[in-house]
Parts: structure tokens; C-alpha cells; sequence
DNA sequence: CTACGATGCTTATCACTGTTAATCGCTGCC
DNA sequence: GGCAGCGATTAACAGTGATAAGCATCGTAG
């Protein structure tokens, strides 16, 4: 199975390569398997050589998609003093939903009968991303700086309003007035208030 | 125009019915021209003749839910209190997600391509679903016990973190282990506490 | 009472979609 | 040389939203 082999042959990865292409360029709606064929120049069912099926081939672009965040997130992780670090680790994931609005939406607002088969090895990887925020309470409640529950919680109470705040602007919800610079900083604010000690 | 008749045929009412069913059944992404046609006992093209598009189908569901959300919402305002009433009116909110899972994902989670055309006046009707808070708020601020930007932008704030809230769970992406009734409440809890004073 | 136009609905059709089955052509091996 | 296996293809299936053309029924004008 060519799914085993670690590198793909260069069909895979061309495979892989338009898709991506055409998902930022056309958002995952208006991505079918034989425009990704036509873009790569074999027939629609090649890719399935290669892939188990189409959410099989979005699984693996969620996972690039995942990787990347983990690297914007670590970089803003640099930061020692827990307090600003999870300021930066908050703005870095807006503004990742932000920047990648087609890649956002496929990671993290793709129907759960679409995600049912994606594969725990990933999975685990993309939970990485959580834990990283996850780091910085603990840390911060050890300096005294923060209280939270536990900080797993604590994490995921945090994500569920940093990516309301990401979906919401994604899907054009709040008011062309208000959604602006100050409007995401008020509500990346808002969100880390709770748990300022 | 069948469309501007305020009391449309028993066809249409029927299309609508059968449309809310088996949306609720089946889910936005299960739901078929055909479908419903076949539920409602008229051909595909039939439905054309009193919605414009599948979109416009799914804009009047959308109405009805917000309608039904602003029933729900109406109900925990009447709490005087502002900071319990606010309090009751973020519940009733991720209540009215949770127990509408496919409602609410049409209502706040369609693609803004399919939403581009929603009627103005059906907007102005969803909007009463933030002024409601944005209520709340204003009168907490009047009294003392709470402090906000703007009534609206406050609003806006809470909603956001609201509805990541729903929309994670409703995706199924909160740890099992963690997305009890308990974490709810903390969640809620988190993104009302940023407006105490 | 007949003829006509409008209305409501249908069938036929188009260009797509994801996916599978069958087939073709090529390469390496016995 | 002949054959197995593998990568890739074409053909096909059942379904999608949507449009065009056609059919039947009805109220009304002549």
C-alpha cells in the first residue's frame, strides 16, 4: 500500500500539492477530486492510488495545517513569563485562523462525520497545540500569576473562545463596524481575563 | 410572486416542513432537492417555484430558528437583574446550540458564500438575538456591576466566545473526558466573567 | 360555449460530484 | 518469450443543484 511507504512517489506529492493549492484558492466548497486531477495532469481516480478517499487527502492537509500552527504557536512560546506568553500564544492562534481562512476551516470547523477516521497519530500531534497553551497556565498558576482549574481545562475553556472569535470573523458574523484590530484584541482580552488572578 | 404572498400554498408549507425535518434528521450536509421533493410527494423543480434557490430554502429555516432562539432568549431576559440575566441569556444560548445541533449549524456555521444573499430584513430579525445582550449588559453597566466598551462591542465579545463554545462541541472536538455539563458552566462562566466589575 | 393566456407542476436535461469496476500498458522476472 | 504485477486509465453508477421546455388545468374575454 502506497499509503505505508513514508515517501510517497511524486504523484502523491503533486497530489498533495495542488490540492493545497486549491483549497487556499478556492476553499474547501468548491474543491472536488477531478479539479485536483486536472490541476495535476492524471485522472481523478489516481488519486485514489494514493488516497483513501477525499477526506483521507484533506486529513493529511489538516495535519500540514496543524504543524504549521504548532510552529506560529512555538514561536510565540518563546516567551518565558507565562503571563505575556499565553498573550502571544492567544494572538498567534487568531491570527493563524485569520491569515488561513481556508486551512482554518477545514482544521477545525470540517463536520465530525468527516473527521470520524481521522488518524490518531495525528490527532495526537494536533493536540499538541492545545497543550502548549496548556503549559503556559500551569506555568503561570505555579508563579502565582493565574488561577484556572486544572489546566487542560483551563486550555480548552480558552480555545473554545479564541476559535469563536476566529469562526465568527471567518464566517463575516460581526459587523463590518466593529470587527476590526481593536475588536480582536478586546476579545483576546476578554478571553484571557479569567484567568488573571 | 408566489415568494411575496404572505400566506404561501399548502405546497410551500409543506416544503418547508419536510425541509425542517429532515434537516433536523439528517443534517444540512444530507439534505437534498430531491429529498425533500421526494418527502414532500412533488417533483425537484416544484420547490423552485416558491424558493428561489436551495439557499433561499435554507434562509427561511435559518428565520425560523432564529425566531425559535429568540423565544428562548426572551424567556431568560426576563430576570431583572442584569448580571443574572445575563447570566441566563448566555445558558439559554448554548443551550438552544446544544439542543439543535443542525439548526444551529445552519444558523451560524454556513459558509458566508451561502449567506451573502440573506434578506435584510431576516437579519435585522437575528440581530435582536445580540441586542438582547447587549441589553443586559448596558443595564449592568447603569447599576454598577458590570464594566464593557460599548454595550455592543461587549456583545459581540460574548457572543463570540459563546459560540465557540457550541461550535466546538458540536464538533466534537473537546476531549470527551472533559465536555460534561461541568465544563459548560466553567466555559460560561469564563466568558462572563471578563464583564464583572 | 369556445378560445386564449396565465399558472402550477412535471419531465428531460445539463454539467457536475465522489467513488468503484474493469481494463489497458508497461516493467521486471522466470 | 510469456506472464505476473503494478500504476494509471476509461467507463460507469448514483446522486447533486439548477434550467428549459412542455403539459394540463383554470378563469375569463369574446
Amino acid at each position: 500500500m502506497s499509503e505505508n511507504r513514508p515517501n510517497g512517489t511524486a504523484l502523491r506529492r503533486a497530489i498533495l500539492d495542488e490540492t493545497r493549492h486549491l483549497l487556499v484558492a478556492d476553499g474547501y466548497d468548491n474543491l472536488s477530486m477531478r479539479k485536483i486531477a486536472r490541476a495535476v495532469g492524471c485522472s481523478a481516480t489516481s488519486i485514489y492510488l494514493h488516497f483513501e478517499n477525499k477526506d483521507a487527502l484533506i486529513h493529511a492537509l489538516i495535519d500540514e495545517g496543524m504543524e504549521q500552527l504548532h510552529e506560529q504557536l512555538v514561536t510565540a512560546a518563546k516567551e518565558p513569563e507565562p503571563s505575556a506568553r499565553l498573550n502571544a500564544l492567544a494572538h498567534a492562534y487568531v491570527r493563524f485562523g485569520l491569515d488561513n481562512r481556508e486551512y482554518y476551516q477545514v482544521m477545525f470547523q470540517l463536520h465530525p462525520e468527516r473527521m470520524e477516521r481521522y488518524p490518531v497519530e495525528k490527532f495526537r500531534k494536533a493536540r499538541r497545540n492545545l497543550e502548549i497553551h496548556a503549559e503556559a497556565l500551569a506555568d503561570g498558576v505555579e508563579v502565582g500569576v493565574f488561577r484556572t482549574g486544572s489546566p487542560e481545562t483551563g486550555a480548552h475553556v480558552l480555545w473554545t473562545a479564541l476559535h469563536g472569535l476566529v469562526s465568527l470573523l471567518l464566517a463575516e458574523r460581526v459587523d463590518v463596524k466593529l470587527a476590526d484590530e481593536a475588536f480582536i484584541d478586546a476579545a483576546v482580552q476578554h478571553a484571557l481575563d479569567g484567568f488573571s488572578k
